[in-house]
DNA sequence: AGACATGTGTCTTATAGAAGATATGATAAC
DNA sequence: GTTATCATATCTTCTATAAGACACATGTCT
């Protein structure tokens, strides 16, 4: 092929996929869109780079441009001389992905795993701000929980956590309970629900005095309040919540560039 | 060039980037050199892809993987059609790059641009919490300096920062106050230094009452504090500040991937 | 246990056309 | 003559393909 064309022109199976856009971006979506499809399931291998060249009718060069960008997103690894897998919140080494809390002295397991104390878990109707979070209409089935972590013994951390009704029926706090892992592990292998992004407003805070109690804390002692919106494919809003922080033995970790 | 090779054997001008390592990261080595020794400036494009292979004896593909990862950590800027051009906080759309302080209503920029208002600028001597952040020995001459952001006439920040005093010879009160755009920028263009990447380790915490008198606000509300160590090129600690932030009209904003 | 084959991702080169930006020169309009 | 407009040339980065060699992982055969 010298001559005749590049891209865009003698469209390859670009399916329903935004036309003429580079066609590596092409690719991209539709790695996506198997992606959500659960065609290939979190923690497994995808087709190798010529076998999906070979499927889309490009080249292993365009197919390696696009894996690279959902690599890049944290949406697929790579491992050389093994395959492209499937990222997932389960079986990793890392623990808690999106946990950016660290302790001041040593690391977050040189205590033992996080105790977890389920509060409260109900169902609800969404109010306002939780339906406006999540997209749903106000007073839709929301469930509702709060839990309490906690490491070395000491409470630490304060969730209060919606989900949405439909895609998280049946979920219950024995099932959370029974559950070691993370919980977004648990999301992708029981309710194939992927927490692919998420957005963080951070503020600080005074608790409420039954927050206070729960975090065994003096009431005066100011909290780190983390509101996180987590997102599965396609910008999808699935869980709303809202961390209480002490940030007296720990703090938040960021990276800027 | 066929049978002969692929990458590390017959080197190129590798010069003294680390040996053995894949040929596109020494070249991206080597335009890091020539971008702390200031052959390239803020601001000013870099030689083009073409130039910079016939340079370096590679290909123009290689050169491109090793300007797209130094793109990726926004040391250059790439410019269809025009060229790579070296990142710089000055002449920039975005006005506070590592600013991720955003008001619950309207943008920044809604209420005109922030008020500096500079409260002490004096040169001390490192104690040893600043001396070991910014690799110092302890006692060392350091440039502190504390000042207050208003938005919209509310006063909403109080930073302390520390420099080295070596690299920031001559940086005084006035020379602060005069400027007009980001003190990163002014960093650029006076002493030739260029703020990479930060690290940030954020607090919920107490004003003091000097603290909470200098924001004008009562000493039971609770602030964010952002401790902040900013690099230079190859990880070299340059600044280190400490902000107190306002979150009852603002949030600190966060994106998790 | 060691040697070898095979399948994977990684790296490098070469070629070529598309797309954006900018300067130059010809031409038309005033 | 001056100015505006268009076409062209020539830079740049961007996209796409193809081919070959290397590195890593995991078998299988000896």
């Amino acid at each position: 092929m010298t001559s005749e064309t590049s891209f865009a022109t003698s469209a390859p199976v670009a399916g329903n996929a935004p036309a003429f856009s580079p066609l590596y971006q092409q690719i991209k979506s539709l790695v996506l869109q198997s992606l959500q499809s659960g065609e290939w399931k979190p923690g497994e291998p995808i087709p190798s780079e010529f076998e999906l060249a070979a499927r889309y009718k490009v080249s292993q060069g365009t197919v390696r441009k696009a894996i690279d960008e959902l690599a890049q997103d944290n949406l697929l690894i790579r491992r050389q001389g093994k395959g492209t897998f499937v990222a997932t919140h389960a079986e990793q080494q890392v623990q808690y992905r999106f946990l950016k809390l660290k302790p001041d002295h040593g690391d977050l397991n040189s205590q033992g795993p996080a105790e977890r104390l389920i509060i409260d878990c109900k169902r609800t109707r969404a109010n306002t701000d939780v339906a406006k979070a999540l997209r749903l209409r106000g007073g839709e089935a929301v469930l509702q929980l709060r839990r309490v972590l906690s490491f070395g013994g000491v409470p630490t951390i304060l969730e209060d956590i919606w989900l949405p009704g439909g895609p998280f029926k049946g979920l219950t706090a024995e099932r959370l309970s029974a559950d070691q892992g993370p919980m977004y592990a648990l999301f992708e292998t029981e309710f194939g629900i992927r927490m692919v992004r998420a957005q963080e407003r951070l503020r600080a805070v005074n608790p409420s005095n039954e927050e206070a109690q729960l975090l065994q804390i003096d009431q005066h002692m100011p909290l780190l309040s983390v509101e996180r919106l987590a997102f599965t494919y396609h910008d999808t809003p699935m869980e709303w919540r809202r961390a209480l922080n002490r940030t007296d033995t720990h703090y938040y970790d960021n990276e800027l560039n």
